[in-house]
DNA sequence: TACAACCTGACAAACGTTTGTTCAACACAT
DNA sequence: ATGTGTTGAACAAACGTTTGTCAGGTTGTA
């Protein structure tokens, strides 16, 4: 299936997207670069960004097809069914944000900063300018079903890389890791639905999140 | 369509999985009161679950319907639209919501105990066996579009609570109230989508994430 | 060099199903 | 007999997917 986890345009120009109907209306050729680059890759960039817009339901091949400068039909040489183009986008979305997150951490030491730092490159990879980041956090409600299995397994290795971090916290006795895992991923995923420019910039509201943690949850006897 | 199995390259086989399909199966009569209790109340109910289940989109009126022990058509006496029907569940949801949370807080004094009370009581409704609740958290995907200033309507007055809780705090300068809010929130909302029955109550969680951030983000001179 | 065979990527139209919704007819109280 | 509630069939639109086709490029062979 080679999900591609190559290089997926991680700057590439975002359409206006507003809300779900990016509807089929324009079949302009992306100016950027007309036919040389790959169908298959715009095709995936076009699915990210209408999953992320709509959700899986909510979007559908047609404008898919459309937003990509192609016939609906033609996808399906490129993926085996809309689950699968699906899986596709959400395996390079984990894939952007593993390596979004080891770099931000490569090099620190402290494990609070680490985690500080994994956190705000999470927050700043899931409201950038990369459709493909959205889906992440929308898939949470499991509307998928027969998926949830596909993207459960891509998502593990990437929650992992947090159970380590975490894992070197050394938390006081009464808070539980996995918890405050979760509920560390779910608020940073959370932003994605609420964040919106003008405001504080996502990687500083991932590390506030991270901050507001620090002190309280270490048993470092000189803070606490 | 049957999406099934199907490979999706991945290779692994998809477990059967029925997240989503409460399908119309059994149109058992809901035990409970046949036929005294209104109609529209177990339509209500019905599409309470199959939303939360499956989102507004992967939900269809039939399903509904069948799990109303109803027929499709009959939905459209008692409401105007698919639409029409996700806003009532959504209204009936959140004033559940206020109105447990608003029991919780009640008689207590301390601010971060309420909000603790507050924290505990969302948690627990989100997670309950009320179905209703389960439509608030995966609304944040905001698939829906043209209902949106709708549901953000019925969810001001909810989360205005919440503001108020934490306006009371007296957090420390470097904390943005409306940050801290938000990533509660969020958090909160999260735990509809891993909890599981058998861990920690949900209540606990609740507080769990109260109590993390509590000491810190507090400038309560004696504690830190 | 020439030509046939094959592969690749894409097209366009159609298929069968599912969806939200409508509506005339019907039941059964009051 | 009137009104309230329900039915069951039907509808048009939208959906995911299949199909047959085709131009252009690459490769193999003579």
């Amino acid at each position: 299936m080679q999900v591609a986890a190559t290089a997926v345009g991680g700057g590439l120009p975002v359409p206006p997207m507003e809300f779900c109907q990016l509807k089929a209306t324009e079949t302009i050729r992306p100016a950027d670069d007309p036919h040389t680059r790959n169908k298959r890759q715009q095709i995936l960039e076009a699915a990210a960004r209408q999953f992320s817009a709509c959700g899986f339901h909510g979007a559908n091949m047609r404008d898919v097809a459309a937003a990509a400068g192609v016939l609906a039909g033609s996808i399906y040489y490129h993926f085996e069914s809309k689950d699968a183009l699906f899986v596709a986008v959400h395996g390079a979305a984990i894939d952007m944000m593993t390596n979004a997150v080891r770099a931000a951490v490569a090099g620190i030491a402290d494990p609070w900063d680490r985690l500080e730092e994994a956190a705000a490159a999470h927050c700043e990879a899931l409201n950038g300018d990369s459709a493909f980041v959205g889906v992440i956090a929308p898939i949470f409600p499991v509307t998928i079903g027969a998926l949830r299995s596909q993207l459960t397994a891509q998502r593990d290795a990437y929650e992992s890389m947090f159970s380590d971090l975490i894992g070197k916290l050394e938390l006081e006795a009464d808070i539980d890791p996995k918890i405050f895992r979760l509920h560390v991923l779910t608020a940073l995923n959370g932003t994605k639905f609420w964040y919106g420019p003008g405001g504080m910039a996502p990687s500083e509201i991932g590390r506030q999140l991270i901050r507001m943690l620090r002190r309280r949850a270490t048993r470092d006897p000189g803070i606490v």
